[in-house]
DNA sequence: ATTCGCTTGCGTCACGTAGG
DNA sequence: CCTACGTGACGCAAGCGAAT
């Protein structure tokens, strides 16, 4: 199996990801200043991001179920069309030795 | 009854891409 | 740029049949 051998990659650790949240990564003590219209603590900022990453998770969630519904979808689509062209083929092939039969020159 | 190998489905991460 | 989305890859757990 290859596997894309990027050192970001599976550790095998105990996957305790960290998502990339670039306004929690704020240097502890730095307080932004109030920007009209929406006063933010860190703590809220903090909820804010852990609300956006579950909200991220839950529609990923639901896109990987899609995903692989159309993905075997497609699959039995793909096997139904070799089922096709088997019957086919050999429907082909009977005709060709038919037809061979017929204009094979007679030896007697 | 237990163990083993295989298959299947799921959740998550990482990445590429399209659209704003 | 940034964001949202689709999808391949990975690890994990549960189900299942065969072998012991």
């Amino acid at each position: 199996m290859a596997v894309t051998g990027d050192e970001t990659a599976t550790t095998g650790d105990m996957p305790t990801y960290q998502i990339r949240a670039p306004t929690t990564a704020l240097p502890q003590g730095v307080v932004m200043a109030a920007s009209p219209g929406s006063l933010h603590s860190p703590q809220q900022l903090a909820e804010e991001a852990t609300r956006k990453r579950e909200l991220r998770l839950m529609k990923n969630r639901e896109a990987a179920k899609e995903c692989r519904r159309r993905k075997k979808e497609y699959v039995k689509c793909l096997e139904s069309r070799v089922a096709v062209l088997e019957v086919q083929n050999k429907k082909l092939i009977e005709e060709l030795e038919t037809l061979k039969d017929i204009c094979s020159p007679k030896t007697d």
